[in-house]
DNA sequence: CGCAACATGACAGAGGCATGACAGCGCCGT
DNA sequence: ACGGCGCTGTCATGCCTCTGTCATGTTGCG
């Protein structure tokens, strides 16, 4: 029922205000110093939303998210980034992705929850199941198959990963390098343009049932997965 | 333009040392030694965020929250408070009553402006997640999506980014050298009375939404947004 | 009135994206 | 082992939107 975070965070005063504001928002905190410490609490118990510092001792919380996104156990957590700067942010934005969310210092502890509750939302319907409903399409997880209103839908292995990141993460643009690192996997070298082929097929399989208007082009940006046209 | 900061802290020391940081960070500040002073200098000029003590005499620094929020004159002002090391717990009363951050002393001032800006920045609609709302327009940041009242809009990269640098940087005239820096970037070589093409595709636009008035002409300046005509 | 600053419409070029084709690859049954 | 077969990544091409610039009309100001 409670959600599990972990902050991974060296400066003592901020991870504390944060677990407190947490506690008091119904939720288990876990903490952790460096990546050292969040690696071993991880693997005592599996967080459902993980707190990363920019800046650690030892490890940079970037690779850390690398790390934790190329661990089978882990490529699903959401992480949610702490950075000390705007400016950062955007360069980090475009070529660095696999992080579900930003937050840049300083945040108050108000703004940190919503964002917070915003990612778990995002993540919801995906109940440990992987399974999805939206906009007329319906993905079940355990059986690995897509639907359209009533009737299946047959789709490759690559469209079906990239309509379940979309589905579970509507209502947003995505770059192609962040598409590439979250239904690619982060360590494989493959064109941006690749990403407009599968779109074109998923949207290609997506057309018999006048639903292809989900996946949407946004010019010099990405895409987008809507259910508004 | 300026921003009206009241200080309501019991100690001369530090309220001369805050008050010097904030009139440097081009801030108007008021001050106030106590709960009563505080009072009557809200009702005197009412400040657009509020700097408070945890240790007040007479009255705490959270009985003060709870009735500044009590009062509908001053619910809807910020509030920062300013506690000391080894008062967590008091922390978790105060996100009940309302407060929107928290400064732990000893703080650098440094910190302190970087926190008020935050908390200033998100009571005019930025909430950090690259969305803003300001009148009648609002761009939902994730999403890459700008609505006038209910309906979207359909809208160019440019004018895109360009509305966006207005409506985070609203009420205060740039230059068309100041536009490009920000909205093209610094490296790109293109001529000045580009600005105003772009300008007026903005405002065609609006138009449909009687909207091409917040974008203002300043003769021999340049450009404003504003929500006064 | 005259000048300078700005508004407006038109236009050609560039660049982003959609689309269809194709070759390599792994998988499977024969 | 061999030959289909489905899937994937890349490329070439064409379309279409966006973009910067210019020419001309309009406005504001001394």
């Amino acid at each position: 029922m409670h959600k599990r975070v972990l902050i991974v965070e060296d400066e003592a005063s901020i991870r504390d205000m944060v677990a407190f504001a947490l506690r008091k928002a119904d939720m288990d905190v876990a903490q952790a110093a460096d990546a050292r410490a969040a690696e071993i609490a991880i693997a005592d118990a599996p967080p459902d939303l993980i707190l990363l510092d920019w800046m650690l001792p030892g490890m940079t919380g970037l690779e850390l998210a690398r790390r934790l996104r190329h661990d089978p156990r882990t490529a699903e957590v959401p992480i949610i980034m702490l950075t000390a700067r705007g400016e950062e942010m955007d360069r980090v934005n475009g070529l660095e992705a696999g992080v579900d969310d930003y937050v840049v210092k300083p945040f108050s502890t108000r703004e940190l929850i919503a964002r917070i509750k915003a990612v778990l939302r995002r993540a919801q319907g995906d109940d440990g199941t992987g399974s999805v409903e939206l906009g007329g399409l319906r993905i079940d997880g355990p059986a690995h198959r897509v639907f359209a209103g009533g009737t299946q839908i047959e789709i490759g292995p690559t469209e079906y990963r990239l309509l379940h990141f979309f589905m579970t993460h509507a209502e947003r643009v995505y770059t192609r390098a962040q598409l590439l690192d979250h239904v690619w996997g982060g360590s494989v070298y493959v064109e941006e343009r690749t990403v407009d082929v599968h779109i074109r097929r998923l949207r290609k399989t997506l057309e018999p049932f006048g639903l292809e208007n989900l996946v949407q082009t946004v010019r010099g940006s990405g895409y987008r997965f809507s259910t508004s046209a």
